[in-house]
RNA sequence: GGGCGUUUAGCUCAGUUGGCUAGAGCAUCUCGUUUACACCGAGAGGGUCGGGGGUUCGAGUCCCUCAACGCCCA
């Protein structure tokens, strides 16, 4: 008896018999078309999550069946960095585990400790990638910090640099007080919470007759008014009011009831204000226009009343503060009005002290600088406002608070020093320099939108090609600096301008040292903007007050930073944004820039561009576009052909999975519970082109204790694998007495083996279909029918008759079952390995030699075996419809027989295995077939004999069913009350006639006959012929 | 606010250019331990394809509109 598929028994096994045989290897050498995936390099902190899962089986599907199909398959392997996840979570065990900051170790101690933490933790994920059957080449496993990786960061941002396409610049970033650093949009959760919203009054300037001595603002945030540098309100307060009244109207029309109230009340009250404040906002506005200034209380910092239309008048006080340095908005009305921007924060969360503009320090700075900002500061803010009588009222009001992902503490917007990459399109000269931009881009963005448009790679589905264009389209500057210690530091000196050094004589004359390197392309150095020497090697400019940076190709390059170092030229403290070295990732990996494309057997120059990147579409943005445009700027060629994005896998509630929300289900725990090839089974199936498919989770105890979540998804996938193995080991392996295979004529084989190699390769048709449009949901669903319905169901049945005896047909018959098996394991393969593989080395035992028409040895690994090639001699469509029509005769007797067993179980009678008999009224044809093949006709049936009769005589006392043109009768008087089974058989009459008389209007309707081809018309029409059979077959046996 | 997606059997989902008598897996019900498999076999029930309108001989499929939910970007 066989035991069930045991997947922890032969998983581990398999992978080490691939490994042996070093098949995952790639040899950039080798003979065949290749085929390259890059891996996208997940987190080094984190463990693989389904989506991972999903994502990898896919990549490995593809890269199986290439390297079956013969091609010279590469899958590259590897992990990011993750900049401020990793540093993140080391610091946190620092913090625990000795009480320490990363500033009390220091840069180098603490990048250390994370190299450390790395080497020790970060090989969980290939580990996982192993257990899951990932056939990647772990030899050439990469890292997106290790010194081939760096080698092109340093290479692609000194050229970036060179070409103008990289600067400096004061933005406002999400600044996370804790971790010291810049976050990116993405890494800041927002949630509302309990706040207060103050209203303070600030003094105006010798307001003249009739004018308001103050104006009022409100606020969310009182301790950011010491940087405040203007106060605004709208240039037209009446037009603007007027405007959000239409704009109100508009909504209450549309809205719906229950909505419709609150409309009426915003509408009140946008006409209360009207009357009470617009008359004071009008005059505002004029002084505003005047000139009018306003002392701000606190600082004594005389600041400007301005217009500009942020000043809402439909809210508040219907005037804004504006605080350039600490307010997003407020940054963007600064730069409109050409405003001062002073920041009072520190990087680590505190007030800072307060620099006026000219450079002095504010004489009340003091009063605050070094409390904590939003609390200990905000209090002291509002108490002396308070003192001054200066506040007018507190309101409670929710607000919106951003909090960093990582260290989850409040994020700060931050005026800061931060590098940027130049996305926008540059001035035509500029442009035409620069040799990375390719086909005559006017910059990067434009570059990889146009990349896209021209058909250089493609999207699956189509439709994410629009999220990709949209994007890019807005051409926005890509802040590429982070303010962490792990990463790629940013190889960059400046001079600090209160640099000991002078720009004296001295220094100009060496100088032109650095006029040599920058010849030689070892640096490139900018004053301001400027390339400080030309290509030539031509001073430029010797005189500015703008900052003077260098660029240094290595950063190891000894005799420059020496030489820079001693002049007071200080390395830029940050690194690079994660996704800067991701973006290189496809052609890093692949030895750029020491292989070129024209490199023979080079990994680049093989491998390059890639096949397929397979992704989430969430980094659509962050990484694919980024990775086309360095692709293009460095390689001059697009990195991938085709861009595959996978669906989200979220919980049973359409809930994202995450640790938090316990709704995670594990991978490995999956592999624990159902085996690799179940997960990879069910993850494959699941691949539709949807966005989002979800996954009941439900706990489930492990036999080892643990409890974790696993998905009852995940059993179709068990189920199948074990299906695959009963059928294999079970029945074909034990059927196998006197196997001798010949060379056969596949002509000459009995109905049912033409079936199913005509079968077979219809479905190894649409696999590949399926495959080459990345529609893996589609081809697993395929291979599952043809296994589990085609193969098991029906052939392997069809067969048992002939192999209890012997000869030439229980031959054939063995030799078909093998052949065929072996075809259902190579196309199953790639989705899942393992037990197939497995699966192989037991047919290769029990039946080393195999096939059709030519014998041949199986070979030794199913791994590298051959992704066999469609036969159209195999394909027969007169075969698969004659054995349709014995399907039908099988499937209607096997109706009639659950029928009767229905009824004699009500009737408390036993129920019957088989019918004794089964009477099939057919023309001759038909009546031949059926003859020729009964021996599997009634055992699948379930009958014991099948009478045919070609004369139309009808036996008495009998249920019908009607296939095509055949009646199938079976006696059943004898088996049970035929008064019970009257009033079933009336009701399908019924429902017949009903069919039959909605067909027949179709047919009598003329534009149907005239407008619908001829093939539709013809189907219908037949349709109608078998309604009218079955109904009077029916109607006869009811005694109509 | 903009973009994208989803809405089909109790649940999770297929359904490619309009031809459908709407499918699968799970769940449910009936029967079955027959010699590969109960992680199984045979059979059954279950759907006015989110609502409304339109195009068409014909709409789950195309167009418009409304609604709910989700994701991404502001």
């Amino acid at each position: 008896m066989a035991k069930s598929y045991d997947p922890a028994a032969v998983e581990k096994d398999i992978f080490a018999f691939w490994q042996s045989g070093e098949r995952f290897k790639a040899d950039p050498a080798a003979d065949g078309d290749p085929f390259c995936i890059v891996i996208p390099p997940p987190n080094v902190t984190g463990a693989l999550h389904l989506g991972h899962a999903l994502n990898n089986t896919l990549q490995d599907i593809l890269i199986r069946r290439a390297r079956m199909q013969g091609r010279n398959a590469f899958w590259l392997v590897g992990t990011d960095h993750a900049g401020i996840a990793t540093q993140a979570t080391v610091e946190k065990t620092i913090r625990k585990d000795e009480n320490k900051s990363r500033h009390d170790l220091g840069r180098d101690e603490m990048v250390k400790r994370i190299w450390a933490w790395k080497e020790k933790f970060g090989g969980r994920i290939v580990e996982q990638l192993k257990l899951m059957g990932c056939s990647c080449d772990y030899s050439r496993e990469r890292f997106t910090l290790d010194e081939m990786c760096a080698k092109a960061v340093r290479e692609t941002f000194f050229k970036l640099f060179r070409d103008g396409l990289i600067y400096r610049g004061k933005r406002l970033v999400n600044w996370d007080t804790q971790l010291r650093t810049a976050v990116a949009d993405d890494e800041v959760v927002h949630e509302t919470v309990k706040g207060k919203f103050y209203y303070f009054k600030y003094p105006i300037i010798d307001p003249k007759p009739g004018e308001p001595e103050f104006v009022h603002i409100a606020t969310t945030r009182p301790e950011t008014m010491l940087a405040d540098t203007a106060v605004a309100v709208h240039p037209n307060p009446e037009a603007a009011l007027d405007q959000a009244r239409v704009e109100l109207e508009g909504r209450r029309q549309q809205a719906k009831d229950k909505e419709r109230a609150g409309y009426e009340k915003s509408l009140e009250e946008l006409a209360e204000r009207r009357t009470t404040m617009l008359p004071l906002l009008k005059t505002l506005s004029a002084m505003a226009k005047d000139g009018r200034k306003i002392r701000l209380p606190l600082t004594d910092r005389e600041i400007p009343l301005i217009c500009d239309e942020w000043a809402n008048p439909a809210l508040g006080t219907g005037c804004v503060k504006i605080t350039p340095a600490h307010d997003p908005n407020d940054y963007e009305v600064a730069r409109r009005h050409d405003l001062p921007m002073i920041s009072v924060l520190t990087d680590d969360g505190k007030v800072a002290e307060i620099i006026e503009t000219d450079g002095t320090t504010n004489k009340n700075s003091g009063n605050y600088a070094s409390l904590a900002f939003s609390t200990d500061g905000r209090k002291k803010v509002v108490e002396d406002l308070e003192a001054l009588d200066l506040v007018e009222k507190i309101e409670d009001r929710q607000i919106e608070l951003g909090h960093s992902d990582r260290s989850k503490a409040p994020i700060e917007p931050y005026l800061s020093d931060q590098w940027f990459v130049r996305m926008g399109d540059l001035e035509p000269d500029h442009a035409a320099k620069i040799e990375g931009l390719r086909h005559k881009a006017p910059g990067l963005a434009q570059m990889a939108i146009d990349a896209v448009q021209r058909g250089d790679f493609t999207f699956h589905p189509a439709r994410y090609e629009k999220t990709y264009v949209d994007w890019l389209g807005e051409k926005r500057d890509w802040c590429i600096s982070r303010q962490l210690w792990w990463g790629h530091r940013i190889p960059v000196w400046t001079l600090p301008s209160d640099s000991p050094i002078p720009l004296d004589k001295y220094f100009w004359d060496r100088l032109g040292t650095l006029s040599d390197w920058v010849t030689e392309g070892r640096a490139f150095a900018r004053l301001g903007s400027e390339a400080l020497f030309s290509h030539e090697g031509v001073i430029l400019s010797g005189d500015s007050n703008e900052s003077l940076t260098i660029a240094i190709l290595n950063e190891n390059d000894e005799e420059i930073v020496t030489l820079i170092e001693d002049f007071g030229f200080v390395r830029d403290p940050d690194v690079l944004d994660t996704w800067f070295s991701s973006a290189l990732w496809p052609h890093s990996t692949l030895g750029w820039p020491d292989a070129s494309l024209n490199k023979k057997a080079s990994l680049l120059g093989t491998y390059y561009p890639t096949s397929v990147l397979s992704t989430a579409r969430e980094i659509i943005t962050l990484w694919v576009a980024r990775m086309v445009m360095t692709g293009l700027y460095n390689v001059g060629k697009i990195p991938f052909r085709d861009v595959v994005i996978h669906p989200v896998i979220q919980d049973g509630n359409g809930q994202k999975m995450s640790k938090s929300l316990g709704n995670g289900v594990d991978p490995v725990d999956i592999i624990d519970f159902y085996g690799a090839d179940a997960l990879r089974f069910t993850l494959a199936d699941l691949a539709t082109e949807t966005q989002d498919i979800r996954m009941p989770v439900k706990a489930q105890k492990l036999p080892d204790g643990r409890e974790v979540n696993v998905s009852p998804k995940f059993e179709q996938g068990r189920n199948f694998c074990n299906k695959l193995w009963q059928a294999s080991t079970g029945y074909v392996f034990a059927m196998l007495d006197g196997y001798d295979p010949k060379p056969l004529d596949p002509k000459k084989l009995r109905l049912e083996d033409r079936w199913i190699l005509s079968k077979s390769q219809t479905c190894l048709a649409a696999v590949n279909k399926s495959l080459d449009g990345y529609r893996f949901s589609e081809a697993m669903k395929t291979l599952y029918s043809f296994m589990w319905d085609d193969y098991c169901s029906d052939y392997i049945e069809m067969t048992k008759a002939r192999l209890q005896g012997a000869g030439d047909e229980k031959a054939a018959a063995q030799q078909v079952l093998i052949h065929v098996l072996d075809t259902i394991l190579r196309m199953l393969h790639p989705f899942i390995p393992f037990v197939t593989e497995s699966l192989w080395h037991q047919l290769n035992e029990a039946a080393p030699k195999r096939g059709l028409t030519r014998i041949i040895n199986g070979e030794p690994a199913l791994m590298t075996a051959a992704w066999p090639a469609v036969d159209d001699a195999l394909l027969d469509e007169s075969v698969e419809a004659e054995m349709q029509m014995l399907q039908g005769v099988i499937k209607s007797v096997r109706e009639i027989r659950g029928n009767v067993n229905v009824y004699r179980s009500k009737a408390k009678e036993e129920t019957l295995r088989t019918l004794p008999s089964a009477v099939l009224l057919a023309d001759d044809i038909a009546a031949a077939l059926v003859n020729r093949y009964t021996d599997f006709v009634t055992r699948l049936a379930g009958c014991d004999a099948i009478e045919v009769r070609t004369n139309g005589a009808k036996p008495e006392g009998v249920m019908t069913n009607v296939v095509g043109a055949m009646q199938i009768c079976v006696p059943v008087a004898d088996l049970l009350d035929l008064n019970a089974v009257q009033e079933t058989e009336r009701k399908k009459l019924d429902d017949l006639r009903k069919q039959l008389a909605s067909t027949e209007k179709r047919m009598s309707n003329e534009a149907y006959v005239r407008n619908a081809p001829p093939e539709i018309v013809e189907e219908t029409q037949q349709r109608i012929a078998e309604l009218r059979t079955q109904i009077a077959a029916l109607a006869s046996s009811l005694g109509e």
